[in-house]
DNA sequence: CCCCTGATTGGCAGATTTTGCCAATTTATA
DNA sequence: TATAAATTGGCAAAATCTGCCAATCAGGGG
């Protein structure tokens, strides 16, 4: 992982999609090297994998929405059991465990607000043994880049 | 934006470097009105670009962090200049505008905890108008997808 | 200071993929 | 049902990918 490997990174999440040509002349290499270094980040997982970014509204998903969750219990069963149903549920795109007041904080995306309704009845309570739930709807974006900031 | 839009926009959203090939074979079509969906949705900004998913950790970036920031005025000036700062600050990849008691959160991305103690100092306080910080850092990721819910 | 070793690079060529064009098919509308 | 519009599939030229080999570079030991 040298400088040549971050102007690598940084390029893809710019445009993951660009030409191994394009980006071997944006970093300074010739192709061959270039995509040999391409290869070597994936088989190291350092590049998990590549994605589209979709405007969630125009795919018809308007709301996104943050939930906040805290546990009653947080011995390992009751633990394992949130963590693997949550893993399921096709409307919840991050699930992060957190310090502070609340355990964890998901991103979910709904189409509208009764299926946001629904969508806590259904999946998220059934899951059982949940202390409380904070939620926070999204107004607006300020600001949304995969780029990572150049470290050193 | 049909059935078939939709299936290419999450096949993308998997994996987001598949050859137009595999995409068109992956939803029934041929290759050709199958690429000429992808650029229109491209065009119309369904889908808004592509970007390598990468591992913070293995980029040196070890700390995620989730700030809640609320303003202590919310006028017209003071809204703009925060949000204007926020969009230059490289460690920041995400700001949104939220309902409930704060008023954005940001996700912040730094090598280690005195990194993200210089971010608050020389990034945000100096930014001025800031009523309350909110740090919540993120332990553990349970889910983390590109791939949207099939809606209806 | 030079040589040696291992790692990285650049160029080449065959295989694969993209992409614009046209006729044929399907879908929607009157 | 007839007509118009939109969408599709196939083809071929252009661009790209990718494995291989010789050349170059960086670092350590004598």
């Amino acid at each position: 992982m040298d400088t040549k490997d971050r102007q690598i990174i940084r390029a893809l999440q710019r445009d993951g999609r660009m030409t191994n040509q394009d980006l071997a002349e944006a970093v300074n290499l010739s192709p061959s090297p270039c995509l040999r270094r391409v290869r070597n980040l994936e088989a190291k997982g350092v590049i998990q994998g590549y994605s589209a970014e979709v405007d969630p509204a125009a795919y018809g998903l308007a709301i996104t929405v943050f939930v906040r969750i805290k546990l009653e219990r947080h011995n390992e069963e009751d633990v394992q059991k949130f963590e693997k149903r949550v893993r399921l549920i096709d409307e919840v795109l991050e699930c992060h465990v957190m310090t502070g007041a609340m355990d964890y904080q998901l991103r979910v995306l709904v189409p509208d607000l009764e299926a946001y309704e629904n969508f806590i009845r259904n999946r998220i309570h059934p899951i059982g043994g949940i202390a409380s739930i904070d939620t926070s709807f999204v107004y607006g974006t300020v600001k949304r880049t995969a780029v990572f900031p150049l470290s050193r």
